[in-house]
DNA sequence: CTGAACTTTCAGTAAATACTGAAAGTTTTG
DNA sequence: CAAAACTTTCAGTATTTACTGAAAGTTCAG
């Protein structure tokens, strides 16, 4: 594969996972930011994203501000530059549990929230319609409950370097 | 807790988990309508559904169209009665592996086979950054295979119904 | 076949979300 | 301290997504 072919390859790749990342919630640009980041050598920085990219500075700053906040990317300085480069996490296992425990913060904590305090009043025993209220939040509640702990369970850094093996094991 | 009091607590209920469902990347109405009708005693009908939710002919029925499309509700009718009516699988967990199956469908699958396009081309072994990518999709198509594996081995509907169980030992 | 009862479609519009680029802010250097 | 190098903000705008409601479509009873 020669390098212009090289470079086409990688640009499809990256156009198209910021397709798949907007069918998810994600924003595509900041889904094409993170490929284009996964798939870098090096650190870079803002100006070459707007350049790969084509976007604007505002654009590439927040999305970048935004991938830093969950985690996924890093910013790094080099002394005698005063430019900010920035760096993926390329660990997909890490990614993973990253990805993981800031989901459960931001998704899963507020439902269960909602759920808990729903499923928590009081009800009439004789209304069908206020017990089936009260299973069905409860039932979600320990369900997300559940979900919640899995994620826990499996977010944990240490044991995130054993699971992938024990879940090969698995199949 | 009184009728009205009742009332005002399940409609806070549906209307804070349409914002939680926009949180993730589902529609704030189809949340609601799918929250209305997991809560309902009976099927419902699409006018019912209009007044509850104050939402016009045109948005209820595709809404309602997407949810069905996404198995989670189901259309009822009755002899002698031409309306169609609506109602939700109630069970959790039978939910769930639903919602893992169309997800898979969806959003794993077509990610996978990006990847693995992608993975498999030949690159040239003496460029770094050919090498990365190399790599990186790699990983990333197994992990996603990983995933995709364990939603399927979960989603079993047969399974679905020991695994709570099993989690809740797992605490 | 006709019309009533009901459902679906879709052009137009509203609302939400993402993006631009210039201005303001910050830090460093000379 | 001034100016250069860089980052952040944000008002205005573009794009995408969701919604409305009336018209068209479908089904069925008489």
């Amino acid at each position: 594969m020669d390098d212009k072919d090289f470079k086409q390859t990688k640009a499809e790749f990256i156009a198209q996972w910021g397709v798949l990342g907007s069918s998810w919630g994600i924003n595509r640009t900041m889904a094409q930011i993170h490929a284009y980041l996964m798939m870098a050598v090096e650190p870079v920085d803002t100006n070459e994203i707007m350049q790969e990219l084509k976007i604007s500075r505002g654009n590439a700053n927040s999305n970048l501000r935004d991938l830093a906040g969950w985690g996924l990317i890093r910013r790094v300085t080099y002394p005698g530059d005063r430019k900010e480069y920035f760096e993926a996490e390329k660990d997909v296992w890490t990614m993973f549990c990253t990805i993981a425990r800031e989901r459960k913060r931001r998704e899963i904590d507020p439902a269960l929230q909602l759920l808990q305090s729903s499923s928590k009043q009081s009800f009439k025993k004789n209304d069908p319609e206020q017990q089936l209220f009260a299973s069905q939040t409860k039932a979600l509640a320990e369900f997300v409950q559940t979900a919640d702990l899995v994620l826990d369970k499996v977010a944990r850094s240490e044991e995130s370097k054993v699971l992938p093996f024990l879940i090969k094991r698995f199949r």
